[in-house]
DNA sequence: CGAGTGTTTGACTGTTCTCAAATGTCGTGG
DNA sequence: CCACGACATTTGAGAACAGTCAAACACTCG
């Protein structure tokens, strides 16, 4: 397994993920260096105050963005799998506001910020790519904003859980059929929702009893995808998703 | 009045708030076309699954973004006052995903899209621009998924309303010392917050009781600014704010 | 087999919501 | 200038959703 030659293709799919890039831009970032490191489960990789000199790509399992508050309760901003990038923000903001940690095993890539900035300055098309990428990002915090904040637990479960997590699975090429794996505790996704992890527990067994999902272990089906949205007052736009582009 | 003179300079401002213009930059922007208009209170400037052609800079009153659930709830996703660019998410993302409505009588510049992209593909430092501000942008809905999500009903209100608003405003100019003018409702505030009006009600006379605020009309005033930030576990590191770069 | 971690259950508490009505404020037109 | 309507704020009371605490039960991995 030859890891730099699959993450540069990696990096192109997921920075052309919303927009089309040229020859020369994917030239340009196939020669972006990258040092790819194995991470264990739980450790983190930024630090809520750190000022990191290099971004990751995801090749290999799954990460999170948190903060922790004064009073010890954690809020989990956002989840990532293998092919995302999930600290584009760094680039252009020193400091970052949020500690970010791994949720499984994973092996990750990091590109240095220099290059991924000379990159954007070379090729118009890239820069625009890092922000499209950056206003993706923006509309699913506000969805999620939205699910948090006006949402009562079942619909905020069915919603984040399991429709967005099936579509951005889908997309990444990490579903099969109706069906994924999620390397999250019942207390992740508490953190995630906004609500206690007992609560968590009972909303889980409310959406099994109705029949819309079926769990076991972490493997989760989709049991009744049209009724699932319907619950969850999910409309995928938001995940502003196109066709799988890089790997036809 | 010459509106489009100090349109220009507002414009620039805005999109330089986060990085540092060379002339050039400057020199390009002044020539974009600015087309401005006045909207009255509650007008929509977009409606979800709009697709703009122009994105538009404040001149002055308030805007506020929001989604509306098929239940008829409303979910608030951000405040806009003169100086900001609430729109560069369209710039790159067709299809918009929520709307967005004036709160007061409001004057704002359309600038097209195409004369923006331009200056972005033009001036790599405008398009690090673009991509910073969306940056900013993603880094304050994450504080604002952290405030809902983890904070109880007091310390809320708090974060949302008097930290981070009183700090914008300063930012904006549009504060005097320790006071601030706040054009919304108690019902804007809770589909902000989610929260229920009568809560807020409930919540904001026990800030003023605590003699935290003071409030008349919506005249609002910080009474203990350091208290205030205490009992909301505020820090302002996430709203990225720097010096005001361009009144010097 | 035991340790550690995650899930499930029960009982109780409490914050926040809903509904409904009273009170206050502002602008407009009679 | 007052009356009126529209809109916003305030109050009360009861209900509901979700949280906390604590313990039992599973599962996995050395």
């Amino acid at each position: 397994m030859p890891p730099a030659v699959n993450a540069h293709v990696s990096l192109i799919d997921s920075i052309g993920r919303h927009v089309d890039l040229s020859a020369d831009d994917r030239a340009m970032l196939d020669v972006v260096p990258l040092r790819a490191v194995t991470l264990i489960s739980k450790s983190e990789i930024l630090v809520e105050g750190d000022e990191p000199t290099d971004s990751c790509l995801i090749l290999s399992g799954a990460l999170c963005r948190y903060r922790i508050l004064s009073g010890g309760s954690r809020q989990i901003l956002s989840f990532h799998f293998a092919g995302d990038m999930p600290d584009l923000q760094s680039l252009y903001l020193n400091r970052v506001d949020h500690s970010m940690c791994a949720l499984t095993t994973a092996r990750v890539a990091f590109a240095s910020h220099d290059a991924l900035r000379n990159a954007a300055t070379q090729q118009p098309r890239i820069a625009k790519a890092f922000a499209t990428h950056a206003l993706v990002e923006a509309s699913i915090l506000r969805e999620w904003i939205v699910n948090i904040g006006r949402r009562a637990a079942l619909p905020r479960m069915a919603h984040l859980f399991f429709c967005e997590f099936y579509l951005r699975l889908t997309r990444l090429n990490l579903a099969t059929g109706d069906g994924m794996y999620l390397p999250l505790t019942q207390a992740d996704l508490a953190d995630a929702t906004g609500l206690s992890a007992v609560h968590v527990n009972r909303v889980l067994q409310a959406l099994r009893a109705t029949e819309l999902i079926e769990s076991n272990g972490r493997h989760h089906k989709i049991r009744d995808w049209a009724r699932l949205q319907l619950a969850a007052g999910f409309d995928e736009r938001y995940l502003h998703l196109r066709p799988n582009s890089a790997r036809a």
